[in-house]
DNA sequence: ATAACTATACCGTCCAGACGGTACAGTTTA
DNA sequence: TAAACTGTACCGTCTGGACGGTATAGTTAT
């Protein structure tokens, strides 16, 4: 029979923590030490698994496009619209994809290339799907009315309790079917 | 009698440094001896005029409240009214408005409470402006649109070149007129 | 004379990463 | 079948460097 070692444990435990401490308390005060200590796992046993913080920042960056290409295709796919569903996906949702997202942000903030560089290539299959429901002229309105919806929960997430920006996505909404008319 | 002291130039060169290089480079690395070097200060000299990290922090967020306080009293009293306006100045432009909020936004993503207090103080006058002019149901639509121009700036200015946003801007304004009919 | 510096040395703390060791599941060999 | 061995999954400690901040003695401009 083939070799069955242990299953790792900490390292799913430790990619958690490692995005929680970058939403809750943004990339400076996510320290190795912190992140051990919020996944319950040593700071060796984190070290095995990752050799190194930018090893950490890859695996989750991978996460992340993973997630993204998921939800671009559901956008696609969607009855409502490529651009409704965006809008409505753009609030807080503490969904995996917005934890990526919002962790991936904190550390495209500490003027990360690669992380920039995933970004962006996110944006514009973003773009390219609500540009192919509402035509190119208005796909950045909407692409952006999003974006707004996400940097504002950004600067709020945290700590902070999030208020109610459920409310606003019926405004946008509103205003998008006032656009597609 | 009139002993008159030489003018305190390191001050200003030293405030500057620090907001190009939260710009630039993140707040992570805008260290109080990268900031006392970019600005041709020793730091000896930077710790003159600001005791600690924090106190160039303040400096910075009240120079960013009265930039912002300047320009809603504008938006306010624009001809082409306050959402055109606040769309148009939305668009990273290098003036020292989006220089102050850039920087001040990379403190924010490293969960500096104050900052975010401030900011939320902003935003909200802003929002303020723009439902007077184009009522309460869109002012969230347009709000936003400029915060998603503002979240893209951020994600790529830095040592990349900027990109021509200044198109999107056309864009965004067709959207608005044709939410104002 | 005095504010506005320069230059440099230094301290305590924090952090990334290295390192050596432990526990244990499974594999081989006698 | 059981001792010997192997590889994975960890733990706990240490070190070297960076960073914020202090201190202090000297220099320049007004």
């Amino acid at each position: 029979m083939g070799s069955m070692p242990r299953k790792p444990l900490a390292r799913d435990a430790v990619l958690d923590a490692f995005e929680t401490l970058l939403i809750d308390v943004g990339e400076r005060a996510a320290t190795l030490d912190a992140v051990a200590k919020k996944a319950g796992v040593s700071k060796g046993g984190l070290l095995y698994h990752f050799p190194n913080k930018e090893a950490l920042i890859e695996v989750l960056l991978d996460r992340l496009d993973g997630l993204a290409k998921e939800d671009a295709d559901a956008m696609a796919a969607a009855a409502e619209g490529a651009a409704a569903y965006f809008i409505r996906s753009s609030v807080w949702a503490d969904t995996p994809l917005d934890r990526a997202i919002v962790a991936a942000t904190r550390l495209a903030e500490v003027a990360h290339q690669e992380t920039r560089r995933r970004f962006a290539a996110i944006q514009q299959r973003w773009l390219d799907e609500i540009a192919a429901d509402v035509g190119p002229g208005l796909a950045k309105a909407v692409l952006y009315m999003g974006d707004g919806l996400y940097f504002n929960a950004m600067l709020s997430v945290g700590p902070a309790p999030q208020g109610g920006a459920a409310a606003d996505v019926e405004e946008l909404l509103a205003a998008l079917e006032r656009l597609r008319r």
